[in-house]
DNA sequence: TGCATATTTCTTGTCGACAAATTAAATACA
DNA sequence: TGTATTTAATTTGTCGACAAGAAATATGCA
């Protein structure tokens, strides 16, 4: 059954927007709506059960994050992953790593701290049951919520965009690969959590960075690997 | 006579969201509309002349940028500029001032290099006149180019947003007191296109540290004046 | 048949109107 | 007179319809 127009009728005002807005974001960072996907707000609105109003909002707002691009007065669709200026994001990825685990260990208060060790146990049980979607989003929410303990709203926001996007990324790795990230990266949550608990800024920062560029390193390599198979085939 | 109702029926299709957008968006930045003010959808569409949905979806994009803040079902207002958490403001200013600096000293092109030169001569021309919204504006474009210079998007995109932010809080001080920015800025500007120009990523860097920590300690004596002169008062 | 132009179809942008939510005002009651 | 409840007024959120632009299709002509 159609679960989503049959909540026509039951929605609360003002409610419609959100809900149009996080179905799609998902879609579009979980690969549901590949890159390049037209959008098409007749169809969304037929789809939500609501007028093109409400949907072309949730459209604006998804645009101004940058998921989706419009062309005035014709289409729009899903955004593009630029791989050809992937160094910049990484480089990005990396210092916003860096800041926003430093800040936490400058600033984080108790009840952080519980929300981060929650997170990471979830990220470990992602990790020992191979569930590729689940490791990609719990570990965006881990180093997420690391970074609210930082308790700095601009690195927050922008690191949030960065993660995002990166979710988009690594579910193409694990759509061609059955792959599973390296139990490792657990560890190295651990030891970075611990360094956030004494307040090492110091420890911390390095901690992170390390880890940011181990990651970059193995996207960097799947990347290739990519490229290779694009010229063999 | 009223120019923007004026334009009415010369309005090319799909451009009356932007014009209204830019036009919020300075009147904000500029203080014209201090923060709090209440922002009445009917009364904005009468004086653009247009209806509310294109005023809505300006909205919605103001509001994607925290310019705006939208209360469900009830008003919309100038979002407060936020004093308590001021040192995040400053920290993350500081650091994309570095990271942009750095970013162009390594990958400017010489065309990017007129741009920012003839943006100085306009900040120079500001000091000089004692023009003080002009040195806020030409200020921001200034930097604000030379981090287009360093070519990464994410970064760009922080920077103008911490710069947009920082117009409004510059504002409010020369709207209290007439002051003027130090002749020294013009000099400094003048040394990190210098060392931009050489591609000395390291010098730049330091440079625009420097003049960071100098802007942000100018900004920090001024509103400790602020503070002083609201409880004498 | 091949190309340029005209027509149709489709999608987006804008509009005016209505309904829900909230606030302000008015009325009732102690 | 002060407070609680109802009613009216205001403002936002949503809708369906229409018009403009662009793309697709059809038509005219060599």
């Amino acid at each position: 059954m159609d679960n989503e127009t049959s909540l026509r009728n039951e929605r609360k005002r003002g409610s419609g927007v959100k809900v149009v807005y996080d179905i799609l974001r998902d879609e579009i960072l979980d690969l549901e709506l590949p890159p390049g996907s037209p959008i098409d707000e007749v169809q969304l609105s037929e789809r939500f059960g609501m007028s093109r109003t409400p949907i072309r909002e949730a459209l604006v707002r998804l645009a101004g994050e940058g998921l989706i691009d419009t062309l005035p007065n014709r289409s729009t669709m899903v955004s593009q992953i630029d791989f050809l200026n992937m160094h910049n994001y990484f480089d990005a990825l990396v210092l916003m790593y860096r800041v926003t685990t430093q800040l936490a260990a400058k600033n984080h208060r108790p009840e952080d701290l519980e929300v981060v060790r929650a997170l990471q146990a979830e990220f470990a049980d992602a990790v020992e049951s191979q569930d590729a979607l689940a490791m990609i989003s719990t570990n965006a929410a881990l180093h997420l919520a690391i970074a609210e303990a930082g308790r700095n709203s601009y690195f927050t926001s922008l690191f949030s965009r960065l993660l995002n996007e990166g979710r988009r990324i690594l579910r193409l790795y694990y759509q061609s690969y059955n792959d599973r990230l390296p139990r490792r990266f657990v560890e190295e949550h651990d030891e970075i959590i611990a360094a956030i608990a004494a307040r090492d800024t110091e420890l911390a920062e390095r901690l992170a960075r390390e880890h940011a560029e181990q990651i970059v390193s193995q996207v960097r390599k799947l990347l290739v690997r990519e490229e290779r198979l694009d010229i063999t085939l």
